[in-house]
Formats: C-alpha cells, structure tokens, sequence
DNA sequence: CATGAATGAGTATTCATTCAT
DNA sequence: TATGAATGAATACTCATTCAT
C-alpha cells in the first residue's frame, strides 16, 4: 500500500495541475497578446477560463510571474525548435536554410510569441528575455562550430562570425517585429527565401562587385 | 479697465507657448523612455519640469495625447534626416551608405526613440508608427525613385525592390531594437559598415556564388 | 456487508475526537495568541496540525467560533483554578492570599491568555469575555460569601465589598495586561506579595493615617 | 512682493491643511473606536467625512500610519494633561488625588482612547504604545521626583518607589480597560475617591494591622 | 494663465469557506 | 471521515483628470 501517512480526500493528481498549468499559460498568452500587460485582468483572464480568479493564484502568485511564465514557455519552445535544427548534421547550407525557415515559421504559427516580447519588453525593462538569437549567437557555442562548419564547408566567405550571426540575428529579429507591428501576412517560407537570396549573394551586380574588390584590392 | 481685447496687452505670446510644449514633449519622452509609458505619472513629470501638473493639461488634453506626441515628435526628425538624405543627389551609393549611417546614428544620439517605439506598440496596440522603413518603403515614391537610380547606375543586381527594401529596412530594425535591448553600445559608423559589407556583397565564397548560379542557371 | 449499522462496525470514536478538539484548540490559541486574530489563516492553523484545513471545519464551524472557543476554554481553566481556591476554607487572609498569586501565576505560566482577551475584545467589540474578575464580583455570590468571611474574622475594615472587589480585580487585571503590553517578565509570586502589601496595608505613613482619620472624624 | 517665484493657483493654505488633517483624525478615531481596525474601511471613512478617498491619503499615506497617529494624538492629549499635573506644585497629597482624577476623567471623556489602545494592541502587536502609566513609571526622573516629594513630605511610608507606581499604575489602567469592557458607566471623580481610599489606607482593620506588623516586627 | 487639492474609478490579491472525491 | 482544490467577496491604494482659486 504505497498511500503516505495522511491522506484520504481529494487525490493530488499532479497531472491535472500540470494540465490546469498549461490551460492558464495558453490562456494568459492569447490574452497578454491581445490586449497587452497593461490591459489584461486577472478576473478577465478568469472569466476566459470559467474558474475563479483566486484559481489562477493557486498557479502562479502574481500577475508578473504568470506572464512572464508565459513568454518563457514560447521562448522555450523556440529555442528547442532551432536547437534541434542547428545540432543536425546534414549540409550546412541546408541547416541554415531550415533554420531561417523555422524562425519565421514559428512566428507565423504563433503570431502572439512577438506581441509577448514587446510586452515584456515594455513592461520589465530590466529583465528582457531575448528572442533567441541575440545573446544565442553571443555566448553559445553551438554558434561558433555552426560557422566553422559552414566556413570549412567553403561556403561562406572570410568575414568575422559575429558580423555573420549578428546581421543574420537582427535581420530576421527585425522581420518578426516589422511582420508583427506592420502586419505583413507574409508567407514565411517565401520570406525565408528572399531573406537568403540577398543575405547570400548580396545586392551588387557584378560589375559593382568587381569595382569595389578593385577598390579594396588597391 | 487695462486689459483691451487688442493686441498689446498680452501679446499671446505663441513662441512661448511653444517653447513650452517643447520642453514638456523633451522631458516626457526621456521619462517615458526611462521608466515605460505605465509607470510614469503625470504627477512625476510636472516635478521633473517644475510646473504643476495641471499646467500640462494646458498643452496636452491627455497622458495618451502627449505620449504620442512625443513619439511623433521623434519621428518627425527621424523623417527629416533620412529624407533628406534620400532627397540628395550625389552618389546613389554614397547616398545608401549615408542612409543607413544616418539611421544608425540617430538611435546611437536618441536611444530613448527606441524605446519609445517599443513602448507605444505595447500600450496601443492598434495605431502603430512604425520607424521610418516599413511603411515608408512601401507607399513611398521616394523609395522607388531612388531605387531605381540606384540599379540605373548598375550598383545592383536584379531583384525586386520590395525585397531590397523590406531586407534593409527589417535588418536596420532588428539593428535598432537589438541594440536596445541587448545593450549593445557599438559604433554606429562602424556598425553601418559591417552591415553595408553582408549587404552589398553577401556573404557566399566566390565559390559557392558560382555553384549557386551554375545550379540556377540549369 | 461488514459495516453493521450498531456499535461495533466502527466505535465512532468520542474520545478522539474530544482529543482531536483539544489539539485544534490548543495549536490555535498558540497560533491567535502569537499572530492575533486578523493574521491567523486557517491554512496556517491546518499546517501546524499536520491535517488538512477541511478537518478543522470538521470540529470548528466558523474561525470566529474556534477562536472564541479558545478564549473560552482557557477562561474556564482560570475560572475552575480560582473557584477551588474561593471555596476552601482555610484562613481567610491565606486564601486571598493564594488567590491573588493564582491569579498571577495563571497568566505567567500561560502568557497568550492574556493575548487572547485583548484579540477578543479588539475583534468581537460586543460580545467580551472579561477576566473573570469583572462580572464574577457582581454576580457571584461566592464572592460576597468570601467577603462576609474576611470581614467577619476581623481582617478587612468597614468598606463596601463592591469597592474591595473592584479595586482587587481592576488591579489584578492591570497587572496582567501591563505585564503583557510592557513584557515585565516578573516573577508572580513576588508581584503578588508586592500587590498584597500595597491592598492590605495602604500606602500611608502613620501619620497620614492619623491626620486623615481626624480630619474624617470630625 | 513675498510671493514665491512659481506659483499662482490654489494657494497652500498650510492652516487648511491642518484643519482637515484634524478632521480626519476625529473622524477615524470614531470609526476605529466604533468597529474595530480591521473592520473600518477608508471608504467608510471618507464616507463620514464627506470627502473622496484618495483625499484621505493626501494626508496619511497608509491605513495604518492613520490608525497610529489617531493613537498618538489621544496618547499626546492624555500625557499632556497628566504632566501638567504632575508638574504642580501643590500639596503633594491633592496633586495625587488630581492626577488620579485627571487620568480617569480622560477616558470617560474620551472613552474611545482606551478602545483604540486595545486595538492597537491587537493589531500592531509590536509597537505598543502604553497608556502613560506604564513605561512613564520606569524611565521618567518626573515621576521620581513626585515620589520623592510624597515621601519627604511625611505622607508615604517606607516602600520602594517602583512598588507605588506600579500598583498605582496598574491599578488605573485596569479600571480604564474594565469600565471600557464592562461597559461600568461610573462617575470618575467617585471612582478616583474609592480608589485612593484603598490605595491610601488599605483594606486591613486596626486588628489585622497591629497584628501583621507585629508578626513582621519579630 | 497656472496651480495643486480633490476626486473616484479601477484592480491585484487574500483567505474563510465549501464540497467533490 | 478527511482532504485540499476551488471559490469569489471584499478592500487598500493609485493616479489621470478636473476645476476652484
């Protein structure tokens, strides 16, 4: 009889209270999003759910911890996603292609992840949760083997790797803000491909290529 | 009775009036950038300027109508800067260098913009001013114009100038916000230049630029 | 069918749950005496017994009637202490003797009774408890029996018993509550030796009591 | 001209400000005497007052800094009152008999003082702030010095100064908090003379006095 | 015109109590 | 019978806005 000590009455299911956990988090995510920190109640919140609103404290003590659980949840799931396409071992070129691709899809399937950061963004100003990249390519190391790989691969040209993941970090972090705020209802993949086309080859012609490596050459 | 309805007797005085409002709109946006939209009360911005708070109500009707003015206000001069650039007529690609030098410095002078752009998305969600590129690159004739001079002095390569434009306009951005929220304090010239280099020629080998034709070519 | 509806199936028990009700009790009059009655959750109370917070609505209807029952039931442990004092029947001085270092002693051995009365009052302004002295002076005539017996063995002067009483059981009462409020932690049998020294012979020089009975007499 | 640089508008009134910070300290003491703090409400308050609540706070940043200089204001008129008499320099005897009086004049005057120092007591459980008698007793050289005139005087016998103040300390609030928990409605000056009487002669007869010294002189 | 005292709507959070298990 | 998850009424406090002076 593996029953503790105390007990009869209500079991303690703890799967029900991870369930319950998530049911709030999602709801707490849609709203957050749409309203904004600010703008979102606890008793609305609530209402959504049809429990209590004492319920919701049983969960999560405050309001800022609920919403920033909330975004830590989106962030996690992100971060696993381009993890596990970075850590694969196929062509380099491909990697970047499905790693690009999954950023903006992931935005595009939860278009609230963007709204969530803003919002923690404005209303925690100390303690933002970056999206994915900035401090990614800063302090991890995957990054660094990532642009080895593709480096010796022969792909990319000599240029310093923090240039490399920077430009590619802020540009894709600026295409989920711009797609957010501007509403831009962009396919995500087609997005992917533009994003690559210029990132890789660039906007000059050739015969502007040409003259600047002259230029530089001299 | 010395008070005639006519001019002399209190001038009106509209340059102080305006003068006034100037440096309501100067103190709010550094307030309102330092602390967030929520968090900073009228009260604290009367102290700050050394009026009564009810003296801010004479310029502005509302917390929300000063707070947009404020970032209207950033962005006018923003506009201007950027226009201006645009507007000249040396070199198209001294003029692009120029532009996105020009963007770079005026969040490297005014961090505060930044964050209020970030600010005023997350307190009102639906009328949002973007920062200068996403629209403008879009409705604007400027941008086409310009684009057009610039692949008529055969600097760039075949593409649609809506790529172009979303793809600087996103990267610059992304550069912006990430350096806002990372606290990345860099150069904004040196930062410019990095930019312009992915930009301008991308960022394959020769080698792979080659494969990549070849491969599109069949 | 094992569970017979008559005795045996299962005893029901009264003396565990007399027990259980002593332990509530006695864990809350800790709990009250400490916190107060305002800042005593319930919760609290079920987690220092080691049962859940259902149980203790098992014993206790109401907070305010556990609470109140915990006041009550340490006023009849003093109650019963002083009653068996009052009614022997030594030497009357003896008696009031020991009951006044009773008293004492009750409060100091049990110093959150005293904590009790004063969150009963503040919390239930209607319906007080007082300290036994109070009402047991007026409406009991044990007290004027014991009077009568002082009085007739020549040990107290012609004075009317209320004002014996009132000034014995105000004193004793002030003592408490100083005691509790100011943290004297005296020793009670001395306390009272210091009372009863003060009650029986006054604070007069002999000659302030000579002067003072003339002037009175005449 | 002595007006300040900034200013025109509503002038400070510091006189006002004064008058309603009064106001509400009468009213609150009511409302806290009448029900108890925590079931006083500061929208109750406002209430009575005929004010909105936020007024209420302009001039008592919290429920409880309010609740407290209720208590130090009627603690300030009470202590006031006692050194005054204190300080006299009549006959030792009557200004005893006056401090007496004064003390239990006080609250019947202001019967709600003493509700609000049980309330005080049972909320604030650390920082009692005693009813005059007791920490004054131990730590003010007035009251030493008071003794020491008593006792010069010829109208005291031999007993340690500390003995007389507590007894007589106690005493006093004792009758304070039984009138008030009673409800006894007794005329102070009546009250102060039954005291004192015992105080002063004790309760003993002749016989039992004689008897007792003679028992202590072996 | 400027002021700042007054206002009161709006909200996160607590905790006694209930009741399904 | 014991439990503890769920409940929701209740309340101190904030701050944008008004308007008498």
């Amino acid at each position: 009889m593996p029953t503790t000590a105390r007990s009869p009455g209500r079991p303690e299911d703890p799967e029900l209270k991870a369930r319950r956990e998530e049911e709030i988090l999602a709801a707490a995510a849609k709203l957050f999003a749409e309203r904004g920190y600010a703008d979102t109640q606890m008793q609305t919140l609530a209402d959504h759910l049809g429990v209590g609103n004492g319920t919701i404290y049983r969960y999560f003590p405050t309001k800022e911890v609920l919403f920033l659980a909330t975004v830590e949840r989106g962030l996690a799931e992100l971060t696993a996603e381009m993890d596990a396409i970075i850590a694969g071992d196929g062509d380099p070129l491909d990697q970047m292609r499905d790693a690009v691709r999954a950023y903006l899809r992931f935005f595009h399937r939860r278009p609230e992840m963007a709204e969530l950061f803003i919002q923690e963004r404005a209303a925690f100003r100390q303690h933002h949760r970056p999206l994915y990249f900035v401090t990614k390519a800063e302090d991890d190391c995957k990054h660094a083997e990532f642009f080895a790989k593709l480096h010796k691969a022969g792909i990319i040209r000599d240029l310093p790797p923090e240039r490399f993941f920077n430009v590619v970090g802020d540009l894709l972090y600026g295409i989920v803000l711009t797609n957010l705020l501007s509403g831009r209802g962009v396919d995500p993949d087609a997005q992917a491909d533009d994003v690559l086309d210029v990132i890789f080859l660039g906007v000059f012609s050739d015969a502007a290529r040409k003259k600047h490596n002259r230029k530089r050459g001299t």
